[in-house]
DNA sequence: AGCACTGTTGGATA
DNA sequence: ATATCCAACAGTGC
């Protein structure tokens, strides 16, 4: 799940959920995922402080703490979060959760581990120390997107994936900018012209923005769009070839052969 | 049963 | 600078 769109409905839903709760408890139930300093560390920092805000770079989640500094959470491939007004609610891969003073709580679940969990002091380091571009959403107009592209090597897939160049971009989003803007994503960057970046670019923002506005679900997207389809056996919306699966980046990516030419 | 596959990243190697 | 392969991990499907 958690690319961009996905991380910024869970900024969303903390924002909705969990502001200006005092933590009473914070149980960290995987310690191996605190990547600063150590679990039982990052359980006596969070004790009596409250989320006063949350901000999303990316695929990190970074909520504020009334003393000023962050928990940062990176959701892997299988993270999310989730609240509850009971506080013995549980879920099959707790890895972090927050017990408030009015017996709710919020819980961190992570399947596979591949998350991060954090609490820092000063963000913008973080970001710098993290490698991290400037979101794409957030912090990119078309020509810093044209300017960062412009000059890279490789194939644009791989380019639109990476995060130090500018990030929330992963696997499933590049597939169907890609589509939606008819580019293999195997093409050679320096094979496209201004033109296409223009193009690129305003496709990107348009399906992120409309990836947010559906929170992120398959089952709301277009009929247009690739998401949905995803699948052996599925057919392009626009032109109706087999859609098929190659590898791209390192990446199964999912193509349609009619309208992606290389 | 065994193997390949999966929305993440990070490191080693070429 | 960029690509590929592997590892981390846990679950699902063939």
């Amino acid at each position: 799940m958690p690319e961009l769109p996905d991380v910024e409905v869970f900024r969303q839903y903390l924002e909705a959920t969990s502001l200006k709760q005092t933590i009473e408890k914070a149980e960290v139930r995987e310690p191996s995922m605190v990547k600063s300093s150590s679990g039982s560390e990052l359980s006596r920092s969070l004790k009596d402080r409250f989320f006063v805000s949350a901000v999303r770079q990316g695929k990190y989640l970074a909520a504020q703490l009334d003393n000023h500094s962050w928990l940062i959470l990176h959701f892997g491939m299988t993270g999310y979060l989730q609240y509850f007004k009971d506080q013995d609610a549980d879920t099959p891969h707790n890895r972090l959760k927050l017990l408030f003073k009015n017996r709710h709580c919020l819980i961190y679940d992570c399947r596979r581990k591949l998350g991060q969990i954090r609490l820092i002091k000063d963000l913008e380091a973080f970001w710098r120390s993290a490698d991290c571009g400037p979101d794409v959403l957030n912090n990119l107009d078309a020509q810093g997107f044209i300017q960062r592209l412009s000059g890279r090597r490789g194939q644009i897939k791989s380019a639109l994936m990476d995060q130090s160049l500018f990030c929330g971009i992963g696997n499933i989003y590049s597939d169907e900018i890609l589509f939606q803007t008819g580019i293999h994503p195997k093409t050679p960057v320096k094979k496209l012209d201004p033109q296409d970046m223009r193009r690129l670019y305003s496709r990107m923002i348009h399906v992120l923005e409309k990836a947010v506005q559906v929170q992120a679900d398959p089952k709301q997207m277009p009929d247009k769009w690739l998401i949905p389809r995803r699948e052996k056996g599925q057919t392009c919306p626009v032109c109706g070839a087999s859609l098929e699966r190659i590898r791209a980046s390192g990446r199964g990516s999912w193509i349609c052969p009619g309208c992606q030419k290389l």
